[in-house]
DNA sequence: GAATATTTGTACCATTTCGCATAAAACTCA
DNA sequence: TGAGTTTTATGCGAAATGGTACAAATATTC
């Protein structure tokens, strides 16, 4: 398919890269004090380009936070993995999301997502039903390896998977919220282990 | 203090009502997008007047954040009344912030704070800090009861106090992130039971 | 009542905002 | 090579933005 050469002129850009590097702009900023300059500079696309190939801001937007879930869904489900302990699963989870939400020890931005379109969710229906099914998608895969758990006698039987996952992903809340809020990487990791240890049966 | 009658024309509004305005067009709008006019319109209250009481646009923001910090940790300090069991405790906490959050069944909001602050907080550190400085009180507070429930074995000896209040916190981050991104109300007092009975000692 | 002090309302300004019109540029296909 | 197609670059424009100058209005104090 990729071979079928479109007619007309090349874009000079890769798509998913300039979603990547708008990211970063709405990362810092937030969705409304994002400017089209901002995200011109930051693509090097100018905005007739950025209009062309993604729409408006808001669309734009979206596809950001499009990547962004996916990204996090495809980490999400590599911790997952059921070959390890759920004690290990959660760890994993955590400390991936850390990974991101630290983002080089310094400037702690927190979860893309949480931190960024929560603002926005009451003016733009677009931009709840993304975090809306974003969240969902993360409770439901944690959901799922927590079954599995129950299963293999790894939690009690009479365990609510489905509200025990919504535990884990609270944590998960947290750790964002902090992380925004400038908490040190020693406090977050406190807090990831704590989470684990008490989802974990725990004492 | 207050019979010292001002010298000059007597302002034609109470600040603390405008503040309470204003919040409610941060809340709905966030920071970034709520324009001078929404909050002139909603105050009722011309531009000039505003800047002559309150300052600029970020120290408007700032006083409606202080104003609602100081809301919650009244509603908290009143919900951690000793004399009732920590359960009891728990179960008012999240009641009292879902009553914030769902505010009136329909329009969802979540939490001002959680909900506004975090998008503005790279970028305006004084934000940050009041979102910080916030989160640490509510951590502080609930801590604190944590610390009497052990005193008084309702909690295990080796209870960490702290962490564990660290973990009431993060449920109701949890809550104030899913409200806002359209839970219902059912859900949400599940995930708030849920997170009292696990943190009472659970199963 | 006059002087003083503060608030209010109108109108304005400079800048930034998003978005687009237009034309040049770069490619494919015939 | 030339027609058709898409992307780029320049630059415009209308609207909205945050913020302020200035004078009228309304109070206190002397």
């Amino acid at each position: 398919m990729k071979s079928e050469k479109k007619q007309g002129r090349p874009r000079a850009f890769d798509a998913k890269a300039v979603i990547g590097q708008a990211r970063e702009v709405f990362w810092d900023r937030g969705f409304s004090a994002a400017s089209l300059d901002n995200l011109s500079a930051a693509t090097k696309l100018n905005r007739p380009s950025l209009y062309g190939a993604f729409g408006d801001k808001e669309d734009l937007y979206l596809d950001t936070l499009e990547g962004y879930r996916e990204d996090s869904l495809d980490i999400l489900s590599e911790a997952l993995n059921p070959t390890l302990t759920l004690r290990e699963n959660l760890t994993r989870i955590y400390a991936e999301a850390l990974k991101i939400y630290l983002h080089g020890e310094t400037a702690a931005r927190g979860c893309f997502l949480i931190g960024t379109a929560t603002a926005e969710a009451i003016q733009h229906d677009r931009v709840r039903e993304v975090l809306r099914r974003s969240l969902n998608e993360f409770d439901g895969a944690i959901k799922e390896r927590m079954e599995l758990a129950v299963e293999q006698g790894e939690l009690p039987d009479n365990t609510d998977a489905a509200t025990l996952a919504k535990l884990a992903s609270a944590v998960m809340h947290s750790l964002a919220v902090r992380a925004r809020a400038g908490d040190t990487r020693g406090t977050l990791e406190a807090i990831a282990r704590s989470g684990v240890d008490f989802i974990c049966g725990r004492l």
